[in-house]
DNA sequence: TTGTGTTTTATTGCCTCC
DNA sequence: GGAGGCAATAAAACACAA
């Protein structure tokens, strides 16, 4: 064994030598120093010492190795005959032995050298078994508080993750609210805008979805048209620009009190060309001529 | 009875602390 | 460097279905 400490073990057979055989003489040899007759424990003579007594149950009459050597016709030379025949076999604790070290686990789980031994006296047991119960059950109690912090911990986020679909849900609903809310208002502002659009509807056009440049200059004859007063920029897109002025409220509305009556005409053409009413910064176009 | 999965007891090797 | 704790693991004991 390259590190750790040196126990009497139970699988080392590679000489022959019977499993536990360590064990089993220092259990005989230590059993006064653990089961003083002035206290005596009442798991004497239990299986739980490690024994032959369970192993023997069936192939041989039940004896334990306390009662073993009380037996007159049984000398130790016999023990040892049978003890390098028997292949060890591991003890299992009684119920009171485990209550016992229960109760003495749940006061503390940790275990001081002189608790090990008062332990191991009370129950017959070895002050090594009763350190790798204690040991064990430090890992059976890990394990089962790790498993509850799981199942705390998936409580606790399947809740958070309810709260958060809830609020999620909660949000595509305002969402949705606020677009049919905004979707109104924008109906009701054009509503307004279209009214208000109505009102100056001299100088504007009256259906916006109409083509009236076009149209109205496809019904000009070339020849009526001042070539030099035609803005080059004049087009659909040109066109179509002076429609979303016109529909986002971008509107010219002079004041027309002291506007000649020629400049009044110029302003109000003919209804074929009246898509001139149309302003535009700096394109001046409704005084264009035809 | 037997195969299989689970639990319990014990060992091993490594690590930390004093 | 020894004592003791821990994780990983072995292996016996046990439970249970087929």
């Amino acid at each position: 064994m390259a590190g750790g400490r040196v126990y009497p073990s139970n699988n080392d057979s590679t000489d022959g030598f019977p499993n536990n055989l360590s064990v089993l003489l220092q259990n005989q040899r230590l059993h006064p120093l653990f089961i003083p007759e002035s206290s005596p424990s009442p798991f004497l003579g239990t299986r739980s010492i490690v024994s032959f007594e369970d192993s023997l149950k069936t192939s041989r009459p039940k004896r334990s190795i306390f009662n073993m050597f009380d037996e007159q016709e049984n000398g130790y030379d016999e023990y040892l005959d049978e003890c390098f025949h028997q292949p060890e076999k591991k003890r299992r604790l009684t119920v009171d032995q485990i209550q016992f070290l229960e109760k003495s686990f749940e006061v503390d789980n940790k275990l001081e050298p002189e608790r090990k031994i008062q332990l191991a006296k009370d129950l017959g047991l070895q002050p090594r078994q009763v350190a790798i119960w204690f040991q064990n059950r430090r890992a059976r109690w890990k394990t089962k508080q790790l498993e509850k912090d799981y199942d705390t911990l998936l409580a606790k986020y399947n809740s958070l993750k309810a709260d958060y679909d809830d609020l999620l849900k909660e949000k595509d609903k305002l969402k949705e609210e606020v677009l049919q809310l905004t979707d109104k208002l924008q109906t009701k502002e054009n509503e307004q805008r279209n009214s208000e659009f109505s009102d100056v509807k001299p100088l504007l056009l009256q259906e916006p979805s109409q083509k009236p440049i076009v149209v109205s200059m496809a019904a000009c004859k070339q020849e009526d048209i001042d070539s030099d007063h035609i803005p080059q920029y004049y087009s659909d897109e040109f066109h179509s620009s002076l429609l979303e002025a016109a529909d986002s409220s971008y509107l010219f509305e002079p004041d027309q009190s002291d506007l000649s009556q020629d400049e009044e005409d110029s302003l109000h053409p003919p209804a074929s060309s009246s898509n001139f009413g149309f302003p535009v910064e700096g394109h001046p176009f409704w005084s264009w001529t035809y």
